[in-house]
DNA sequence: CGATTCCCCTGATAGC
DNA sequence: TGCTATCAGGGGAATC
């Protein structure tokens, strides 16, 4: 599933692939896949290539084409000449949207299970969505430990799993890394905002920006459909600590590692060095 | 404001 | 073998 880790890398490949290209022509299989004036696109360049939470954002001349993989949305780049497979990735029956740029390069959006979208939306419509729906980048520079303090204040009531993956709050954690940063910094997923310390959350912030920059050097990682625009995988689920690794022991202290469902996402941490505060 | 449930969808897996 | 029930899960909407 697509993080921000994984979102990084798509748009980091792709932007060395395609901007200042031009959009040829394009195929719209399962016409749902794709919103808002999808032909419109047709004609215009690429200008830049940019990721904002769990979007790919393609800016184009006049508009702009927003990306979301949801669980198992993929994104493969096809070099001319090369229209078929890439790296055992199939133009098959879960390509839903192909763009084909004039230099007989093509750009794949494939989805299993449909979860995923593309839309054309003007710079106002980007706008208003970008600002309106997502909160802060745990990249940028303003995220610091003082902005993660007050933002856990301001919903002391809170469970921490649902804090860190709310992207109206904090934009592009997902699912894995909210799992791995509450390990890192020992905290519970079910533990109310409000009930962290001052150290607590000094903690979380280190936890986040040392999991999220991991993972990103390892390209993400690849559990599930997510793969690169190459259709090579992300390395980092060789490098995680819990999520999905219930039953095995914690890497610190060895505990046998639980998983409960929070909010209907299965949620793993260690049951001893992570206690729930009441 | 926050928690819960349902829904979108299909492959994997378990049970019979 | 093959059918059926169940589950996973990002995010939006409806409900409590």
């Amino acid at each position: 599933m697509p993080e921000l880790p994984e979102v990084t890398t798509i748009v980091n490949e792709l932007k060395e692939e395609i901007v200042g290209k031009t959009i040829d022509d394009l195929e719209v299989r399962l016409p749902k896949m794709a919103q808002g004036a999808i032909g419109g696109v047709q004609g215009q360049k690429v200008t830049s290539v940019e990721r904002r939470a769990k979007l790919i954002v393609i800016r184009l001349s006049t508009d702009n084409l927003a990306i979301h993989p949801k669980m198992t949305g993929q994104l493969f780049y096809l070099p001319p000449g090369k229209n078929e497979t890439i790296a055992g990735e199939k133009d098959g029956k879960y390509t839903h949207v192909v763009f084909n740029f004039s230099d007989g390069s093509r750009l794949l959006f494939n989805d299993l299970r449909q979860f995923g979208y593309v839309k054309v939306l003007s710079n106002e419509q980007l706008n208003k969505i970008l600002s309106e729906h997502y909160g802060i980048e745990p990249v940028d520079p303003a995220f610091t430990v003082e902005k993660l303090n007050g933002i856990i204040k301001s919903h002391p009531s809170m469970r921490m799993k649902a804090l860190l993956t709310d992207q109206t709050i904090i934009a592009g954690i997902g699912n894995i890394y909210v799992d791995e940063a509450l390990w890192e910094a020992k905290t519970h997923p079910l533990t109310k905002a409000g009930l962290l310390t001052d150290q607590e959350i000094a903690a979380l912030h280190t936890g986040i920006t040392i999991v999220l920059t991991d993972a990103l050097k390892y390209l993400g990682t690849s559990m599930d459909m997510y793969r690169r625009t190459t259709g090579e995988k992300g390395e980092y689920e060789q490098h995680r600590r819990v999520y999905r690794r219930d039953g095995q022991p914690c890497p610190r202290c060895k505990t046998t590692i639980k998983r409960i469902t929070v909010g209907g996402r299965g949620t793993h941490f260690c049951p001893k060095e992570q206690v729930q505060k009441h």
